[in-house]
DNA sequence: AATTGTGAATTCCTTCACAGCC
DNA sequence: GGCTGTGAAGGAATTCACAATT
């Protein structure tokens, strides 16, 4: 087990991995070898390989990987055995869909809260039966819910002083969903969805379908999560 | 003007770059520098000029670029200067909520066909008057309504098919929700916005706080969009 | 024989550093 | 003096290729 500093890319298909795996546990499969795993996702084996090695040697030569232990594995690299409880900040149409979204694993990941400084809402009930509450209740909620995740789901301009109010709190880990670059103090780590920059950058890919990649063939082109801007330093 | 391969990391920057050349031009600033336009964003200047390097030669030695110019030079780039018709396809919760998201640049992105399997809802009217109608008539209507770009919001078990449907009709652009990995035919883009592995992701860094960079610098470490799993080609 | 784990090679991306221009 | 555009350098991520192991 090395202490190299992961990439955000390899914890990504960390992720995508360890949904595999649930797939194949589910069927009954007994073992993958990184290169049935790596046609999955037109990955190549040695990445597959590369990113398990950075926690340890969980496969053996000549068989593959166990299917339910290198789940286990990456449930416990992920930290996904324990439950982390999560708030929503902003629930309008976007907040409403994640509160809802059957996506999430339920098991790592309990919701416990939302809040939105519409007066309105404040009250009223999600499909779940969790009620929202009043933005100026986020600092204590959050405090004594014990709440380690934040959703930022608020419009681009109250986002920044929604990662300041639930960085107050003690929240370390954001989803922040509003189109905008937030920058984070140091502990804290931030990964924005931006929906507005997902769609124009596919516009792009319409305006110039050749730079895709090549002549017929698809290579699937660096296509999935998770990256901003690439940023690197702290500019020059 | 060069013709090399740009890549997502490239056109996902030309989109924040433009969203926040808007923001000035609003306050009516007349130029920007690299630099002034780098520290929004915690990223290098030179990384800046070489990604607009690859369009052209917009800026001016000694003073920088203008705002107007420039912006409507990204609009064009990233081919936002036409309107593109835009589907979405599950209307569920993720669905309404891209359906009405006010974030999307609706002079150059038109929401006009929502699709759903379930009959109960079809003929119902969305916020915004649109009504949604059976995934039967998913292709006819993609084409007579010139549609070019689709966001798939439906499960994970049924996205596969649904991008086959609209890859028939023609879509060549495609913003997928659904936690799976799809392959796309030739000549098509998609984009996957994976809730799941965000989150998950996010536990990780949680679970090892000091891998998100160094010791009380924040370094804002790759902390944006769009990248899938990285893959680069077609496997081994 | 099959498959892992990994050093070396490669490819891709970012940053440096400076000539050229305003 | 200030800023762009860019070749060269540096760094990061991916892939190759093979020794080691079952």
């Amino acid at each position: 087990m090395k202490t190299e500093k992961v990439s955000e890319l390899t914890t990504n298909r960390l992720s995508v991995y360890l949904r595999c795996l649930n797939d194949l546990a589910a069927a009954g499969a007994e073992t993958i070898s990184s290169h049935a795993l790596a046609e999955q996702f037109n990955l190549n084996s040695a990445q597959i390989r590369k990113d398990l090695a950075y926690f340890g040697e969980f496969g053996i030569r000549g068989v593959g990987y166990y299917v339910e232990e290198l789940r286990q594995h990456l449930l416990k690299i992920l930290g996904l055995t324990e439950k982390r409880r999560v708030a929503i900040v902003g629930v309008g149409n976007l907040g409403t869909a994640l509160a809802n979204y059957p996506g999430f694993n339920r098991d790592s990941f309990e919701i416990v809260a939302l809040f939105d400084n519409d007066p309105a809402k404040t009250g009223i009930r999600t499909r779940s039966g969790l009620a929202i509450q009043s933005t100026e209740k986020l600092c204590d909620v959050i405090k004594h819910e014990n709440i380690e995740i934040a959703m930022i789901a608020v419009p681009a301009s109250a986002a920044e002083k929604v990662l300041e109010e639930i960085t107050e709190a003690g929240v370390k880990a954001v989803l922040n969903f509003a189109p905008i670059h937030l920058n984070p103090k140091p502990g804290v780590k931030v990964k924005t969805v931006d929906l507005t920059t997902s769609l124009e950058s596919l516009s792009y890919f319409l305006v110039n379908p050749n730079s895709q990649g090549a002549d017929g063939v698809n290579l699937d082109y660096r296509e999935f999560l998770s990256q901003e801007t690439g940023a690197n330093g702290a500019g020059d």
